[in-house]
RNA sequence: GCGCGAGUAGUCUAGUGGUAGGACAACGGCUUUCCGAGCCGUUAACCCGGGUUCGAAUCCCGGCUCGCGCACCA
């Protein structure tokens, strides 16, 4: 029943992958024999051997090719890192239903659209709007009492009363609150990449289209920690010429180089554009259709929270065009904010190239006589002398300590001119965030790689994954299924598991099935023994795509397979065709 | 969360108040078996809960899931 319904009128790729990808092992519906939950679904086999060699593709990219490392945090923060990350107050709508017609709206949209006031997003706030404007729904209905909802799942830690916390919507901000450690460890140098792959959680108020919404989901992001006036890469100028679809964010689209997107700024920087690149070659190897990919500027009203400037990969689908990766500037919002909040300088320091020689003049405060005259607000007020850089006026000078001011006389504290020599200066980096939806990808892969084509008069169900893609890498199939066949399977088998190949034996049913059933789940290669083993150590290689094959020695079997699952290569160039 | 529609073996489907059937798949045999062959056999289902009824897959109510539209998607 689950299937069926997952596959109504969506035109035949999706009916017929849908099925495919439950009944083999793909994905399934969570927690099913309980009736299921919208927003959760079940890897099956498949289904997480082909996002696992995604996951290892994209450290590949992201970690090995970059300055970057990985790190791994809780899946639960405790509420003060989402209070300063902006989550609880961005990340929460206050919602309004009307009584009549039970429609709902998100209050601050509503009102903003009806009444052109901007709101405070609280229920007070919200409530006396609506009682001082009389606000009614459109048919004329009454509203209810506005309600919260905030999209993060919230927790209690530890027991009774517990601290609150949340299921993190995001791995970035464990990134962020780890910043100190990290640039310790970078040796203070920037830039940096620092990569999360995890789960997420976010509390959708009704999730549709399979895997596309989840209400938890796998990510993967990189937080590429970066000078704000050096948002460069060294590596741009291999990419200048990568030619892409951009559509910005006025709908104009374009098809040019990304060295010309920048110059013509519809690109922000040469990092964004770089980030881009590496994007969309990483979703080509992994195996999306170039046709069906392409990147969108966030329009300035679609921008998160945190965001500067925003570009989305969408892969094209049966859902239409989805978001799969967001390449977001997220300036220093973040750091700023944790900065702000925990009280712990997330700058970092900058030497200058040479050290410049600066005058500088500067207060020093008289502890001895500031203390007896200002007793307990000494320590303010020293405080403040040593940060004034300003004039000495009439002999005094007026400092503002929260909210009072003071004058103070040129007998509290001496001025000393002096040339300093400055190595460098404290910035907090910004921070450009090339963040993953690895079921969106994994489900996409699935859809492009998903083939029907004719082979001997019949049409064969084929999944055409880009061969490292592969959850099963190697079928081993006996001709017969019985000895000497079968154990020379088994122990072909067992060497190329060894191997580290994930290989599977089958031997039920006859043998055009059996490579029926290994098209169908993508596995590029299918090794045979025949008759001719027993004579002369060899078996066949055959080929998914093309169904050919070739004969190759029995000791040449691993290195020929690795090759072929490490390349494109044509299976012909390996060994003698047969058949 | 609202409205409309749907839910029968692993998958697709027949059954509209009285024994739940078929096809494909899977599994075990037989067959010197290289592209979904054949033959024999086996496993296997009415989404969940309540109600109406002598009797419910079928009718009614509620829930869950899926699809579509609205809303939401930082």
């Amino acid at each position: 029943m689950r299937v069926k319904n997952l596959i109504i009128e969506r035109g035949n790729i999706m009916t017929d992958i849908t099925e495919m990808l439950v009944r083999r092992g793909y994905l399934w519906q969570s927690f099913e024999i309980y009736g299921g939950m919208a927003g959760f679904v079940d890897y099956g086999p498949l289904g997480n051997g082909l996002r696992r060699n995604l996951e290892k593709l994209w450290r590949e990219f992201f970690v090995i090719s970059e300055r970057a490392v990985e790190i791994d945090t809780p899946t639960i923060g405790i509420e003060e890192i989402f209070i300063a990350s902006g989550h609880v107050s961005s990340f929460t709508d206050v919602a309004i239903e009307c009584e009549k017609c039970g429609k709902i709206f998100r209050a601050d949209h509503y009102i903003k659209e009806k009444l052109g006031i901007e709101t405070e997003e609280t229920i007070e706030f919200v409530n006396e709007v609506l009682s001082a404007y009389d606000l009614r729904c459109e048919c004329g209905g009454k509203f209810k009492e506005p309600e919260n909802f905030n999209l993060m799942f919230s927790t209690k830690i530890g027991p009774g009363k517990g601290k609150n916390g949340y299921l993190r919507p995001e791995t970035a901000q464990g990134i962020f609150i780890d910043f100190k450690r990290l640039a310790d460890y970078f040796r203070e140098k920037l830039p940096f990449g620092v990569c999360q792959i995890g789960r997420a959680y976010r509390n959708e108020i009704s999730p549709r289209q399979g895997v596309i919404r989840l209400r938890e989901f796998n990510q993967a992001e990189l937080e590429y920690f970066v000078h704000p006036g050096e948002k460069r890469h060294p590596e741009f100028e291999k990419y200048r010429d990568f030619t892409i679809t951009l559509v910005d964010k006025m709908d104009g689209e374009h098809n040019i180089t990304l060295g010309e997107a920048v110059e013509k700024g519809i690109i922000a920087h040469e990092l964004l554009a770089y980030f881009i690149a590496r994007t969309a070659e990483f979703l080509l190897k992994a195996g999306l259709k170039k046709d069906k990919l392409r990147f969108r500027q966030h329009k300035d009203d679609e921008r998160a929270h945190y965001a500067v400037d925003c570009w989305d990969a969408e892969a094209y689908t049966s859902y239409g065009w989805i978001e799969v990766v967001g390449i977001a500037d997220r300036g220093d919002y973040d750091l700023t904010r944790h900065n702000q909040y925990s009280k712990e300088d997330l700058s970092i320091f900058i030497p200058y190239e040479e050290p410049v020689k600066v005058k500088a003049k500067k207060f020093i405060p008289k502890m001895n006589l500031i203390g007896p005259k200002f007793r307990e607000k000494s320590k303010a007020i020293a405080e403040a002398i040593e940060a004034y850089n300003g004039e000495v006026s009439d002999g005094k000078i007026i400092l503002e300590i929260e909210g009072e001011k003071y004058e103070i006389e040129d007998t509290f504290f001496e001025i000393e001119e002096k040339e300093e020599v400055v190595y460098g200066e404290r910035v907090i980096p910004h921070v450009i965030e090339p963040s993953f939806g690895l079921d969106r990808i994994t489900y996409s892969i699935l859809e492009h790689s998903f083939d029907t084509d004719i082979v001997d008069g019949e049409e064969r169900r084929v999944l055409r994954l880009k061969r490292w893609m592969s959850p099963v890498q190697v079928a081993v199939l006996p001709l017969l299924s019985r000895d000497p066949f079968v154990s020379k399977a088994d122990e072909i088998t067992l060497k190329l598991k060894k191997a580290g190949f994930f290989t599977e034996k089958d031997d039920s049913g006859s043998i055009g099935r059996r490579y029926r059933r290994y098209d169908e789940i993508g596995t590029p290669f299918c090794v045979t023994i025949d008759h001719q083993t027993f004579e002369d150590s060899t078996v066949t290689i055959r080929d998914r795509d093309s169904t050919r094959q070739i004969r190759v020695k029995e000791g040449e079997l691993e290195r020929v397979l690795r090759e072929l699952l490490e390349s494109e290569r044509d299976l012909m160039e390996f060994g003698v065709p047969f058949k």
